[in-house]
DNA sequence: ATTCCACAGGAAACAGTGGTCC
DNA sequence: GGACCACTGTTTCCTGTGGAAT
């Protein structure tokens, strides 16, 4: 029987591949994912609209499930405004930013000033108070005249870290062109949370969502077109079976109609079938893409959570569907085998309520009676997965 | 009807870090 | 060099809760 390593590598040289075009098999390769899209371009496009008058356009809310494609379009029209009007003096400046990505409200802010060309030396990356920051990017502003437009994805994010900090940074943001004289200032909020607006301050309500859009879910018809698109970019004709195409949309459709997913499928069951030197990208691949896509996700997970969370786990592991109490005991005893100072209960339960969230244990809480109300947490996932992630871990190692 | 359990989870305070500004 | 700021991760303190036991 031959190397595996010389087989793989024999069939990557003989040129017999599937894939034809790897680069287009991503989610950020936009004709497709916002040809279905026209009457929502449409509709942002409108509210900017003003802009070319030179007068401030309303601000926009833009709601949607992820990879619906909302963000790709919002970023596609206002990049075609800016091409309208790159020769007047009247520029247009997009400004996107991340919520997500940004940790915090100051990082955030930062990351504005940056795109808008401040130096670390105008804008520290710490140390100045919030207000400090915003005055000096609406300087800024009003200095360069320019018409800004800020984009803010995963706005609810935002609105969540404002209010933990007690800052008004939405309503400012809101507000500001009423402190600019010679710029403008436009907000773009995007939010996959529909009702994250019910949560905000009315005064920002009434000035954020001056107009909203909303993004429908891709059916799974619409998938389907937007993959067959795809396939014929990408693969070689005839490569990927109709089966295997339908499942493909039928997962990703019957999830929340998320193309991202739907692509991303594609492009591992194509990955997969290369790698088998088979001729066609069939469900079974598909299927398998699938199953591959859910561990790497819980494996990076699990792989990315500080020493406290993992000892955590692996207390939930070792506890086998247990209380907080219990959880927390059997925390405590593995704390001193690995030899780390444990933290209060009331630490864990906020701890266990984020993992939580993550969805790799989940909770019931439940009552006992004079027994008292407690919570039962289990894994949602194996525990061979959690071993087998933990064992590379060299404080974990001995425990796991 | 009252008591009481075993926590859940909110609020506030604190320590420590890494920075600016004057 | 001291006042001030943001931020994270934590502790401390506290109030609230549903139903079995009494």
């Amino acid at each position: 029987m031959s190397d595996p390593i010389d087989r793989l590598l024999d069939a990557a040289e003989s040129g017999k591949s599937i894939i034809k075009n790897r680069d287009i098999l991503h989610f950020t390769f936009i004709p497709e994912i916002i040809r279905h899209r026209d009457s929502e371009q449409e509709q942002v496009t409108q509210s900017l609209l003003p802009i070319l008058k030179k007068s401030r356009p309303s601000n926009l809310l833009v709601y949607g499930k992820p990879g619906t494609g909302k963000t790709l379009v919002v970023k596609k029209v206002i990049s075609k405004i800016q091409e309208r009007v790159r020769k007047s003096n009247f520029p247009i400046k997009l400004i996107y930013s991340n919520s997500k990505e940004e940790t915090t409200l100051y990082g955030l802010l930062v990351s504005f000033g940056r795109q808008l060309d401040l130096t670390e030396k105008e804008l520290p990356t710490t140390g100045l108070a919030i207000s400090e920051v915003f005055k000096r990017i609406l300087n800024n502003i009003d200095e360069k005249k320019i018409n800004v437009i800020f984009v803010i994805d995963e706005i609810d994010y935002l609105a969540q870290l404002a209010s933990k900090t007690g800052k008004d940074i939405l309503y400012q943001l809101t507000r500001a062109n009423e402190r600019l004289t010679q710029g403008s200032l436009t907000l773009v909020g995007i939010s996959n949370d529909l009702t994250f607006k019910e949560k905000l301050d009315p005064r920002v309500i009434s000035s954020l969502g001056e107009e909203e859009i909303v993004f429908t879910n891709y059916n799974v018809d619409q998938i389907k077109k937007i993959l067959n698109e795809r396939i014929n970019h990408a693969f070689i004709p005839n490569s990927v079976q109709e089966p295997a195409l339908n499942l493909c949309a039928a997962l990703a459709g019957g999830e929340h109609g998320d193309a991202r997913r739907a692509i991303d499928l594609i492009r591992v069951a194509g990955e997969i079938a290369e790698r088998k030197q088979s001729e066609n990208v069939t469900e079974e691949h598909v299927r398998e893409a699938s199953l591959k896509i859910e561990e790497n996700k819980e494996e990076t997970s699990l792989k990315s959570y500080p020493l406290h969370e993992k000892l955590l786990i692996l207390a939930i592991l070792k506890a086998g569907g247990s209380s907080t109490g219990e959880i927390y005991s059997t925390y405590k005893t593995l704390c001193k085998v690995v030899g780390r100072e444990e933290l209060t209960q009331r630490r864990i339960t906020q701890m266990l309520s984020e993992i939580e969230l993550s969805g790799i244990i989940s909770g019931r809480l439940i009552h006992q009676g004079i027994h008292g109300r407690t919570k039962k947490y289990k894994l949602t996932i194996s525990p061979e997965m959690v071993k087998k992630t933990f064992k590379d871990d060299l404080t974990l190692q001995d425990i796991v």
